[in-house]
DNA sequence: ATGCTCCTGCGAA
DNA sequence: CTAACGTTCGCAGGAGCAT
């Protein structure tokens, strides 16, 4: 038995933590670079506000409701997420964190009764030490969970945020599924919605009774196991223990456009950077670096660009001046003049376990490097992130994102606290 | 016929 | 005033290649 707890409009819900000027307002919490509406409150739905809509295209509607509108403070959100999680986590027998808002639980071996009091209990808990407002789905798989969840936000099923479809008669289920499009099942996007649709299997309840067999031959394997899930085969475990990385990617949209081979240098450096160290913090090298830059799909008038080329490393390193040798090596092959780029980023594939690589016998110098990245580490952690940078990753960063409606970091930086003002 | 890598598309949050 | 549309991850499956 499976829950699937997931947070209210998870980021917004965050903001208001620390500005209780924002209750019983329109809010809305912008992606990165103030580009889509990311999170809305209630109030900002009630007004129409569609998800992943862009900002620009709201700002009239805005001023008329009189909308607040945040750029994203992912620093923040990820202290309040794991307050959150390890709350969760102590309350539970197993627990996988699915996303920064969200995370399944186990729930095998209680009774319906046990199973909604216990939810009950996790969300004023949650309430209480965090102050975060959780729906909860129950069900016997976690495709179903996730459904139940989606059920209890939207108040299909009930009472007080909890949703428990293995508690539901077979007829009060029915009723749920018969209605509720494909696209809000677990797995299923627009592309897939829309093919079920033109098959006839237009709500859950159809695809629930569908032959899986069918199903496979005419979709995927994906497909077949999550019309199986619907029936209450579990297909799908608990993730217990957290498997490594296969790939890191770092990228952002540029606030304006640039068209310079410098520019895109520093860029490519800034993220070859930051992936480095998450490659490190994970204890894995990279056989791979892609390095990536496209110019804006939204301008179709301007000429358009989109590639990305892979650099083999000779041998997998996390070394950041190895990795941005060759980034700058892939970078000057895709670079060319007369295009406004607007986005750029680096990638690393074929990720291992550091412990896990041969050394080469007639390699002195990685040892040497990998002291050396150790040390810059431990000075960016303890002295800030960029005390030591790459001299080529720029200083004005005239790329850099836009962040206009910025929250200060209120749980982990001191001088960002009103107070210290 | 089989198995590999590389690339693209899709979905999720 | 203008122009302004996210990021990061995993999986499936097809293309292309070698055996």
């Amino acid at each position: 038995m499976f829950a699937l707890l997931d947070c209210n409009n998870f980021y917004v819900s965050c903001e208001r933590l620390f500005n209780p000027r924002l209750e019983g307002r329109p809010v809305v919490v912008l992606s990165n670079n103030d580009g889509c509406v990311v999170s809305r409150s209630n109030e900002a739905k009630a007004l129409g506000i569609r998800m992943a809509e862009p900002w620009f295209r709201l700002r009239a509607l805005a001023r008329q409701h009189g909308v607040v509108a945040l750029s994203s403070n992912y620093t923040l959100y990820a202290d309040i997420s794991a307050r959150v999680m390890s709350t969760l986590g102590r309350l539970s027998a197993g627990q996988e964190i699915y996303s920064i808002d969200e995370c399944f639980l186990d729930l095998s071996g209680m009774s319906a009764q046990e199973r909604i009091s216990h939810a009950q209990e996790l969300r004023q808990t949650i309430a209480r030490h965090v102050g975060i407002p959780v729906c909860v789905g129950i069900a016997s798989s976690k495709t179903l969970a996730k459904l139940a969840n989606h059920f209890a936000k939207k108040g299909l099923a009930g009472q007080d945020g909890v949703c428990d479809l293995d508690a539901m008669t077979s007829h009060q289920r029915h009723e749920l599924f018969a209605h509720c499009p494909v696209g809000d099942i677990w797995g299923i996007g627009r592309q897939l919605a829309k093919q079920l649709q033109a098959m006839g299997l237009a709500h859950v309840e159809d695809l629930r009774r569908a032959d899986p067999g069918a199903i496979r031959n005419t979709f995927s394997v994906t497909l077949q196991r999550t019309a199986l899930e619907l029936n209450g085969i579990a297909c799908i475990d608990l993730a217990r223990d957290i498997a490594p990385r296969q790939q890191i990617i770092s990228s952002r949209s540029f606030g304006e456009p640039v068209d310079t081979l410098a520019d895109l240098r520093e860029a490519i450096l800034y993220h070859t950077t930051r992936a480095a160290e998450k490659l490190r913090a994970d204890g894995s090298v990279a056989h791979a670096i892609g390095v990536h830059v496209r110019s804006n799909p939204f301008q179709p008038k301007e000429p358009q660009y989109d590639r990305t080329q892979l650099v083999p490393l000779a041998q997998p390193t996390s070394d950041t001046m190895r990795l941005a040798r060759a980034a700058m090596h892939g970078l000057q092959q895709i670079y060319r003049p007369g295009i406004r780029y607007k986005k750029a980023g680096i990638l690393l594939t074929g990720l291992q376990s550091a412990n896990h690589i041969e050394t080469d016998l007639f390699d002195q110098t990685t040892s040497r490097n990998r002291q050396r990245m150790q040390t810059i580490d431990a000075i960016n952690r303890k002295m800030g992130r960029d005390t030591i940078v790459l001299a080529g990753s720029g200083i004005e960063r005239r790329w850099n994102m836009r962040r206009e409606h910025v929250s200060p970091d209120y749980t982990t930086c001191w001088n960002n606290l009103p107070c210290a003002h």
